[in-house]
This record gives C-alpha cells, sequence and structure tokens, in this order.
DNA sequence: ATTTAAATTAGATATTCGTCTAACTATTTA
DNA sequence: TAAATAGTTAGACGAATATCTAATTTAAAT
C-alpha cells in the first residue's frame, strides 16, 4: 500500500499511467514519451509495477507494460474511507465502453 | 496537485487524515496519536493543509485542524481519469450522513 | 508582569529519491 | 556465430524528506 502511495508521488509515473490509458505499450515507446533516459524510465516502470498500478509481459525482446486495476482499487478503496465526508458528483459526461 | 500528491505519500499522513475522520481536533491532541514530536507533526500538518486535505482554524492559543475537501476533491478528479478504464464498485453499506 | 501552555520555526542529520552513465542480459536477425 | 536491438541492473551523486532538539511566538492564567 505504501508503495503505491510511493509510486503515483512522482509526476513523470502519473503522466506513464495517463499514457498506458491509450494501450498497452512497450518500455521503449513508453520511454520515448519522455525527455528522459531509458534507464530512468526502466526505474519508474519498476516502481509502478510494485505498486501494482501497471503490469509487464514479456513478448520477445520486448515488455508490454498495461495498465493494472489492483492498484487502483487499492487507492480507490483508501478514499472511499472519506466519502462520508465528502460526496463526490459523477462525471458528466462519460465515453462509451 | 504535485504537493498533494506528496502530502498522501506518507503514513503517518494519511493516519492523521483518518484520524481526523472523527471531527476537528487541535494540533496536540493530534500529536498525542502519534510516537512523535510535536515539531515533526507540525510539519506534516503543515504538509497537509499546503496539499489542501486540511485546514487549519485559529480558536485562542489552539488551533484546530479539519478535513478539507479541496485536497480530496483534487485527487477524486485525478482518479477519474482512469475510470473509463477500470469499473469500481460502490460501497457495500453507507453510513447515514 | 510572570509563568505556563500550545504550537510553530530554525537548524542539523541520516535516509530516501530521481537521474545519469556504464555495464550487463536476453532476444532477434544477418 | 556475430552484430544489433530492447530492456534492465549497478553504481554514483545531488536534491528532497522525515525526524530530532533547541529556540521562538502567541495566548491564557496566576
Amino acid at each position: 500500500m505504501d508503495i503505491t502511495f510511493k509510486a503515483i508521488n512522482d509526476p513523470t509515473r502519473r503522466d506513464i499511467l495517463v499514457f498506458l490509458t491509450q494501450g498497452p505499450q512497450n518500455a521503449g515507446e513508453i520511454a520515448k514519451q519522455f525527455a528522459m533516459t531509458k534507464p530512468s524510465i526502466s526505474h519508474h516502470l519498476d516502481l509502478l509495477k510494485q505498486g501494482e498500478l501497471i503490469s509487464a509481459d514479456k513478448k520477445g525482446q520486448f515488455i508490454i507494460y498495461s495498465l493494472n486495476r489492483s492498484g487502483f482499487e487499492l487507492i480507490h478503496t483508501w478514499f472511499q474511507g472519506f466519502s462520508q465526508h465528502f460526496e463526490f458528483p459523477k462525471p458528466k459526461i462519460r465515453l462509451p465502453l
């Protein structure tokens, strides 16, 4: 749990999560999006994985990363503990699944 | 926004938030709950305030801290950006307001 | 006016964090 | 089998973080 909160504490890592909402991507494609070396991105991916916010899937020489529900569930559950104090409106529009 | 994520990254600060769900409390009462010096707690309260997760209200020589909706709203909004990918169940029971 | 009490601010220190370069592992292709 | 490609691991370093003690501020009580 600690590690999940730690994972979302960094802006680059949050940007990676947003990028992955477009769909699964390999490490190189992810790294291309950022003005940062590949080893640094690799390290960020590792932390996101530890926080169960992404999963890694090796396909040949590539590693495909995708969003992992588990970590988000953790945050959601934590957040819900405060929902007795604050009600939050549902989003105005919802894109079709 | 960065500062709000930073604020919830620390376990002591998350515990303070949970403690404040019981209602507003002054700094001394909050500090009593933790095996940590008052200056350290004061520092944590400052970060939570910067992240708009709590508000401070001076009453005489006391400072009363309470949960602040703003910071939670920020996190909620960020989280909602992922709701197209994951649907989360509503809580089973909901205490009456 | 002093003293006491609540809380913060200042300064120090050890630890953790983000980033880099260099070296390594594993897989594909020629 | 050698070369190229994708990605990680190792090690170093400066910046940020959490904690402490000591000093300061502000308000209440004697």
